[in-house]
This record gives structure tokens, C-alpha cells and sequence, in this order.
DNA sequence: AAAAGATTGTTATATAATTAACATAGTTGT
DNA sequence: ACAACTATGTTAATTATATAACAATCTTTT
């Protein structure tokens, strides 16, 4: 079905962006795009679009184009977003209430079911619909229930210790706020790694070298 | 004194890295390193190494090596950090208060000077040591304040209204927490974007094709 | 049903990024 | 001061990524 003959980064990176746009068109009802209008639309080289929608398949109809909502269903299933993936947050600090708040993850067909802190005085607090629990439930819970994902809102200083503890429980995926390395020590993880301070200091270099 | 015939995006991103573990060095006394070592730290090459800080100058010695602490504050200035940068956060919502309270932005030699935000509620609220202003005091504010960038930590669909505004304030460097994209409409911008949910679709990605 | 037009999938080319190689220059020890 | 060593800066080779070109194929119109 798919030529997944090793697809790169690039590539695989560029999807979430597809995966927005065909969405949008979706919303407004637009059925069938072509290479050129979505290329165009994303401020790409048509090129572009056809190689890195190719990698998976043939999802275009040549002489009409790509049917937007089969396209989008099919990135949606690439991108495993059908999967019903369970999560944990660790950290109930500022950023784990945050990110845990802020973000749709039942769009992304992503199911936040826990969360832990090491903080007493956070443990009970109410994250939306969860109540921050102990980090000393996490064995017990993690035993008990299906954790396919855990998202790291903790100091780098803390993050050895926790990862250990899912290492062993088995949770190996992991959507990483600190800068703790996770993959230098243990590397059958998947780690994504989201460094707001380095995203900072790029546009600071923007501002002090392509500016004015 | 820097050879900034146009560096590519890959080498500036890759600057905080090197100032993070160059500061982490200078934190443990290591007052020298050779491109060898520095990459088996960072897991990445040594012709890497060396190649990405000759984009910018000869900084080490050639026997010897790079001194840390040198290099680090070299590192530092290219990045901008010693500019002291005056930002404002448009947005004090989940996203924008943890965005606020969990940065270290002093470290970074950025100033967060106030917070602006559309919901009347939150209005008052405190960030740190800061009050949340109305949005109609923006305007007020930067007339009367240095503002050289602003955090977008608002809906995407609040961006087209408030950048019109800022750009016309002139204020036009941007860290965009938001979907909306800016350039397209500025194209005389700078602008880092921070796409958290792209993040964590290509996370469920690796999941859901290069695990198991 | 055939011809004209459109747009993909794919191969070829060009550009960019990474890695390797090495000559040059500085360091350290005797 | 000299020899042996070390490690940079830089050029060359390789690999990866992006763009361009085009033949194959479907759609639409007449």
C-alpha cells in the first residue's frame, strides 16, 4: 500500500502542515484540489507536493486532481491519528497545565487520561476533567490501564528519573519538553522533542543578524 | 568579522544547541574542548562541528582547540542574547500565562514588559509581576515603550486583527504560537512559529509507522 | 467515440547539507 | 629550539533534498 521504503524527516514533517490546510479546504467545502492550488495555498513548489504525497501512495487522479477529503483521510491514517492513542502527562507545573489545557488532543484522536506531579501541593488539582495524581500512583496506574504516550512538563533535573520508571513500565514514546536527552540514554525510544527556549533564541538571532 | 555571507537556517538552528551544552561545559569548569569531543557530547559530527562555527568565524586555536567560555559568549552574541530585547505577550490564556511563567527569559536577556489580552475576565490578572492590560491599551503602550517583539499566544483566529495592528505600531518580529500565517500577509516580518500540535502529530507518526 | 486539455506519477536535474580528507598552524614536552 | 603531536580551518566528496521536465493517463467536451 504504502512505498515506505525509509521516508525522511523532511518529508514526514511536512505532513501535520498537509493534514492543516486539506482541513481548512475541507471546511469550506472545496472537494478536489490539485498539485498547483495546494501548492500554491501552502507557499510550496507544486513539485514538492506530488514527491512527498508519492512517498505514501498514489492518492491523485491524474487529469483531475486530489479529492480533498480522501487525501486528508488518508494523511489523518499516516499520521496515526485514528489509532486512540492514551496518554499521560507528567508535571503540573505551569507548561503541563498549559499544554494539557491548551491543546485539542481529541482532534489529534488522542485520549489524555492521567495526570502526575511530584509537588503535594499540586497533587488534586483539577486539570480540566482530571485530578492531578501522585507520582507515586504512576506504576499502579500505568499497570492498570493502557499508556501508549507520555508528555514530559517536567525540570530536565527530574526527567532521568521518571524516564527509568516508564522505561520499565514499558512506555517508550514520548513527547519531551525538557531538554533532558532521552535518546542518548535510552535509544528504542521515540522522542519528539518540543525546545520552546531554542525556538526563542532563533528568532533572536533573526532579530540581531536578518533584521534592519 | 563573521564570513555571514547568507548561513543556512540548518546552521542557525542548530546555535542553541551548541549554547546550551557550551554552557553546561562552562557550569563544570571545562575551560577547553576540541570539535571531536564536543560532538560525541551533542551525538553529532566533528566536520559538523567545526563547519557550522566557521560560518561564522575562526573561534578556536588550531592544536589546542575552543575555549568554552570564549566560544559560549561568542555563540551568545550571534544569537542576540546580549540585546537586551523588549517583548510584550499578546494573549494571557492558558497558553500565554504558562508560556509566561515557565520561560526563563531573563536568562536569555529578554525583558517581558507587559501582557495584553481581549477576554474583560482576565483583565487584571497577574503574570509574575505583571498585570494583564486590555488590548485597547496596546496601542497606548507601545507609543510609549520600547517593544522590539511580541509573543502570539492567541487563537488563530484573533491573529490577522492584532498583527495588523502591531505591524502599524511597527513591531514586526514575531514568536507565533498560532496557526495563522503571518508572512504571507507581511512578508517584511520576522517570525518564528511554534506549532505544538504539528509537534505532536509527527510523534504519533513515529508511533504509529516506526514503532513495533 | 475521438480529440483536446488537464494533472498526476515518475524520472532527471539542480541545489543544499553533511561527512570525509588533509594541509596548515599552533601546542607540548624534551 | 626542535620534534612529535594535536586539532583547527578549509577544500573535496558524498549524500540528501528540492525543483524541473515530461510521458502516461484520466477527464471533459464536442
Amino acid at each position: 500500500m504504502a512505498k515506505s521504503d525509509s521516508i525522511s524527516m523532511s518529508v514526514i514533517r511536512r505532513l501535520p502542515r498537509y493534514y492543516r490546510f486539506l482541513s481548512e479546504l475541507e471546511e469550506k467545502n472545496v472537494d478536489k484540489i490539485s498539485s498547483t492550488k495546494l501548492a500554491k495555498i501552502m507557499n510550496v513548489t507544486a513539485s514538492q507536493v506530488r514527491q512527498d504525497l508519492n512517498c505514501f501512495g498514489g492518492f491523485g487522479q491524474q487529469g483531475y486532481g486530489y479529492s480533498v477529503t480522501y487525501l486528508k483521510e488518508e494523511i489523518k491514517r499516516l499520521l496515526g491519528l485514528n489509532n486512540n492513542y492514551q496518554a499521560i502527562l507528567i508535571g503540573a507545573g505551569n507548561l503541563g497545565k498549559a499544554v494539557a489545557m491548551h491543546m485539542n488532543f481529541e482532534k489529534l484522536g488522542i485520549h489524555l487520561t492521567a495526570c502526575f506531579e511530584n509537588d503535594p501541593q499540586k497533587i488534586g488539582d483539577k486539570i480540566n476533567d482530571l485530578s492531578v495524581l501522585s507520582e507515586s500512583d504512576l506504576e499502579m496506574y500505568c499497570n492498570s490501564h493502557t499508556v501508549d504516550t507520555a508528555f514530559l512538563c517536567i525540570p530536565r533535573t527530574g526527567v532521568e528519573n521518571i524516564i527509568d520508571k516508564l522505561y520499565l513500565l514499558g512506555i517508550k514514546n514520548y513527547w519531551n519538553f525538557s531538554h533532558y536527552d532521552i535518546t542518548s540514554k535510552y535509544s528504542d525510544t521515540l522522542v519528539e522533542n518540543v525546545h520552546l527556549s531554542d525556538s526563542l533564541m532563533t528568532l533572536c538571532y533573526k532579530m540581531n543578524n536578518l533584521n534592519s
